[in-house]
RNA sequence: CGGGGUGUGGCGCAGCUUGGUAGCGCACCUGCUUUGGGAGCAGGGGGUCGUCGGUUCGAAUCCGGCCACCCCGACCA
């Protein structure tokens, strides 16, 4: 980045303009927010309190999901012998270039050399080997949160770094039908999580061959929109078939005494994913934190000096108490900071409901509320309303529910904006410099380079829901395939 | 790996052309005054100028090597 394109000011009070420059402005938004820093090892990241509380909460509410539907979170090693890697030759040849591999141990080289997990299907296909023998002990639903590592040519904090938190679901199954069955269930998890804890909607769909996962027959994504019309895979689930039973013996007795390979799934989301919501929600102002990630949902400023501040703050506490009561998660701010101060800085880390309580409200029995985004007045300024602290309490609930509904529907409208069906090839690389395109594809791998190498477009995914439809391909006139139209876009 | 940059207090930068031993803004500390949209004044702390070597009486500044990081492409959650 040049220096001419940086805000004039990044050391002081202003972010970087979205539109000037979204690269500049999500990492003043990263650091000026204190989600993140870097680490001193090119590619890492230290993720700081404000955004290891997001995580958190994100890590809770999909873990409550998974739980929910029968899996059970376990651990398995970071280290992995490199021969396991080789196994299953698709695999290999997919996670080959980034991976870190240890040479030396206790200051001796090593007999073998280990590989840093990149994602952890070899080794659990090895310990499923080991667990299962009969059509009894299937299926088997495990779930780990845990740090991976791919070495990446170019990092960017969350979206893509070297080292990254995520949870890897790993299952087992009887036959295709089952393991589908969970391919799409987890599939819809993590749709129905987007949706409802990011407010994010989500384009569902299939991978092409050419963006599968290495080793899957089949991979489903979740992918949003971000601020910038590009889109972001935000979660995976693959189906990988009898290819990692077959290159680790995961094979079991059947009530017919055949001896038959397990059919396997995986699927992950990362830290990416807070990413996805400073991408997808955030302005000029900063972030923009959806309710049920928000580790302050509402923040209370206590106005006035002397015996008055005092008063506030004491009322303010109470004020506080009383939320939490409701399940609310409400901060107090009494950092010696004027209220200006603190009212920039609490837009900045994205929180959605602002309370102030001034000297003149304690008077008159009322408290000042402001939320972040959707109600502003002509100055672009979060507009104030008077409540009695009963409306307050009583209505909180609520008011979080709206604002997140808010946001899902200015992100699907954002979204539908920025959307088009495209059937010329003029039309197609104008759409895919904004949005999302759908539009007919051959299905030919050297037709999607094509494409990418005029507009820097990849095919994200074919929808699982709409119409089919069949044609000719936009690039180069060939039959369609899929039987669907495809979304392209530009991606992070 | 290709292309483009940058390395100077915590952060952002100036100084380098024309060598003379380091400065500005923000942040930080102290005091007083302030507090309803990024407070003011005064005082103060903090830097072997990325690194190694060379030139020179003297190097942030000139020369050479090395290293690191950032941005744009190819790979990726």
């Amino acid at each position: 980045m040049s220096a001419a394109k940086q805000s004039d000011d990044r050391s002081g009070r202003s972010l970087t303009p979205m539109h000037e420059d979204v690269s500049a402005w999500y990492g003043d938004v990263v650091a000026r927010a204190e989600l993140a820093d870097r680490g001193p090892a090119k590619g890492t990241m230290v993720i700081r309190p404000y955004g290891y509380a997001i995580w958190e909460l994100l890590q809770r509410q999909l873990d409550d999901r998974f739980k929910a539907t029968g899996h059970q979170n376990a651990y398995f090693p970071l280290f992995i012998p490199e021969s396991y890697l080789r196994r299953e030759a698709e695999h290999v040849e997919g996670f080959a270039p980034e991976l870190a591999v240890v040479t030396h141990g206790g200051g001796k080289e090593l007999d073998e050399p280990l590989v840093v997990r990149p994602t952890s299907e070899t080794v659990i296909g090895e310990m499923f080997a080991k667990w299962i023998s009969s059509y009894r002990d299937l299926p088997i639903l495990i779930n780990a949160w845990n740090n991976v590592v791919r070495w990446e040519l170019r990092p960017r904090m969350f979206l893509r770094t070297t080292e990254f938190l995520w949870q890897e679901g790993h299952t087992a199954h009887a036959d295709e039908a089952d393991a589908m069955a969970e391919t799409r269930r987890m599939f819809d998890v993590y749709d129905e999580f987007a949706r409802n804890v990011a407010a994010i909607p989500m384009v569902r769909g299939e991978k092409t061959p050419g963006e599968r996962f290495a080793g899957a027959l089949r991979t489903f994504t979740i992918e949003g929109m971000m601020r910038d019309g590009k889109a972001l895979q935000s979660g995976t689930s693959h189906y990988l078939g009898t290819n990692f039973a077959r290159a680790f013996d995961i094979t079991f007795q059947d009530e017919h005494n055949a001896l038959q390979h397990a059919h396997t799934t995986s699927w992950g989301m990362s830290t990416r994913m807070i990413g996805a919501v400073i991408l997808a929600h955030g302005d000029d102002r900063g972030l923009v934190l959806p309710p049920r990630l928000a580790p302050h949902q509402v923040v209370v400023v206590p106005i006035g000096r002397g015996d008055a501040l005092a008063g506030t703050t004491a009322e303010a506490e109470r004020l506080a108490r009383r939320l939490r009561e409701r399940g609310v998660r409400v901060h107090v701010d009494t950092r010696d900071q004027s209220p200006g101060f603190k009212f920039n800085d609490w837009e900045l880390k994205g929180v959605p409901l602002r309370v102030e309580l001034g000297p003149r409200d304690l008077e008159a029995g009322v408290v000042m509320l402001a939320q972040r985004v959707g109600d502003d007045d002509e100055d672009g300024r979060a507009r104030k309303h008077r409540l009695t602290p009963d409306e307050l309490v009583d209505g909180v609930g609520a008011r979080l529910d709206a604002y997140h509904d808010l946001l899902v529907a200015r992100a699907e409208a954002f979204r539908a904006d920025r959307s088009a069906t495209v059937d010329d090839r003029t039309t197609f690389d104008a759409q895919v410099a904004v949005g999302f395109a759908h539009a007919l594809h051959c299905g030919e791998p050297a037709c999607e380079e094509a494409i990418q190498e005029r507009t820097r477009a990849t095919p994200r995914c074919v929808p699982t829901e709409g119409p089919d439809e069949t044609g000719v391909c936009i690039e180069c006139g060939r039959p369609s395939a899929y039987g669907r139209r495809v979304v392209f876009a530009r991606a992070y």
